[in-house]
DNA sequence: GATCGCGTGTCAATTCGGTGACGAACTGCT
DNA sequence: AGCAGTTCGTCACCGAATTGACACGCGATC
């Protein structure tokens, strides 16, 4: 659910605060000293957005992105050092989607980065409407509807429908839909899921007590039929 | 589908030598000698992008740039004789987007017009009239009708509006709006949305407590109906 | 029939959005 | 420059909606 940030810069110090600011701000981060060391780290897992210093030994920032620019259409945002032009422009050049200056306020970089994860998201597969049966569930417009009459669900109810609906016929664990739903940083009870689903149930069901589209797979999970 | 580039300068020497410059690069450029030419310019025929020197005879570029603004959301870069932090400053509190200083490769130049352009695309496609039940947004000519009444908005009013209605029914967050209307770069608080939409009902809804334009989606953000 | 997993009803605490008010900043005008 | 009217951003408060926890009961499974 976090999204993941691939952090590229050499001095350790600032490294280690961005990376620490980056994860107060609930972001997954992940550092490389390098250019070398950021591709490797990005071809085993793909990161949401990475961050490059232009200033880095060895193969320098510009080298990292275009580098990048040619395996993943992942959003990039260089980091210069001063307010150099000519950095700036090199590093649009290079592929990149946006550039910050340092020093710079964790508060601006967390928005420049919400900004492209935004856009990429927008681009990408994203959300279109899923259809069950009776039911419509649209994520772009907080929507449900049964048989095409709007029912209204809370933020929560309409979450846990959107992941189930996802993944329709598949079963996602409580802890599944606890991580997915409320966040990997929630350590409450597992039945507060089933608390949820009941009330969803109550909203999105014919019949309450025999679901047609939440149903309970003992001892596993829920899940909706397709 | 070439972009349109609105020059504004005084020096026919150099005006010319940009213009050639920008066709060089696939643009579509058109010459402006004077603030107000400019604006009669934009008005005949808006272009993509509008690049203004601060120094002009008569009406200067930091005028023209307001008056720019009045009427369009256009994107505006200013071009400044030396790196001089009070012009720059001036230009950006004007309304400008980005800001070159003199004298400029036209490398850098370009560079940031794709990422003014790339922007503002992302911002948003189209500027058609769009039409909500008895509300017509009239993007184009800064006017919002409700049943053929003319409603007066405020800039923000209107463009919040604008942001809404180009995506009916789709719901957009506070973090959405606040970056979209206000810019990536604001970091104020997410209440500040409310209290607009408040504002924005009261001229726009027949019942501002029961709105059926702009409703509240509880958790998500806002929306209008399609 | 014992046990475990799940459904259900209730309740208090929290969160969320609407609202009115206020001062600062800005605008247009003289 | 001075002035009056707008517009904008912030704040504090309120009521309602939402949420998470708990206790209890039912039915399935072994």
């Amino acid at each position: 659910m976090a999204n993941r940030i691939l952090l590229v810069e050499d001095d350790e110090r600032i490294r280690v605060s961005m990376r620490l600011a980056l994860e107060d701000e609930g972001y997954q981060a992940e550092e490389a000293a390098g250019g070398e060391e950021a591709l490797e780290a990005f071809a085993r897992r793909p990161a949401d957005v990475v961050l490059i210093d232009i200033m880095l030994p060895g193969m320098d920032g510009l080298d990292c992105c275009r580098a990048l620019r040619r395996v993943s259409a992942v959003p990039v945002i260089m980091v210069t050092a001063r307010s150099d032009t000519h950095d700036v422009v090199a590093g649009l050049e290079a592929g990149a989607d946006d550039y910050v200056t340092k020093p710079f306020m964790i508060k601006e970089l967390t928005a420049r980065i919400r900004a492209l994860l935004r856009r990429a998201r927008a681009a990408g597969p994203g959300s279109g409407p899923l259809v069950l049966g009776d039911l419509e569930v649209l994520p772009d417009q907080g929507m449900v509807r049964r048989s095409g009459e709007e029912v209204h669900l809370t933020r929560t109810e309409f979450r846990l429908l959107c992941e189930l609906a996802a993944n329709p016929g598949k079963v996602l664990s409580r802890e599944q839909l606890l991580e997915r739903v409320w966040g990997y940083d929630y350590f409450g009870d597992g039945r507060l899921v089933d608390v949820h689903v009941r009330r969803l149930r109550t909203k999105v069901e014919q019949d309450p007590a025999n679901p047609g589209h939440v149903v309970t797979v003992r001892g596993l999970g829920y899940k909706v039929v397709p």
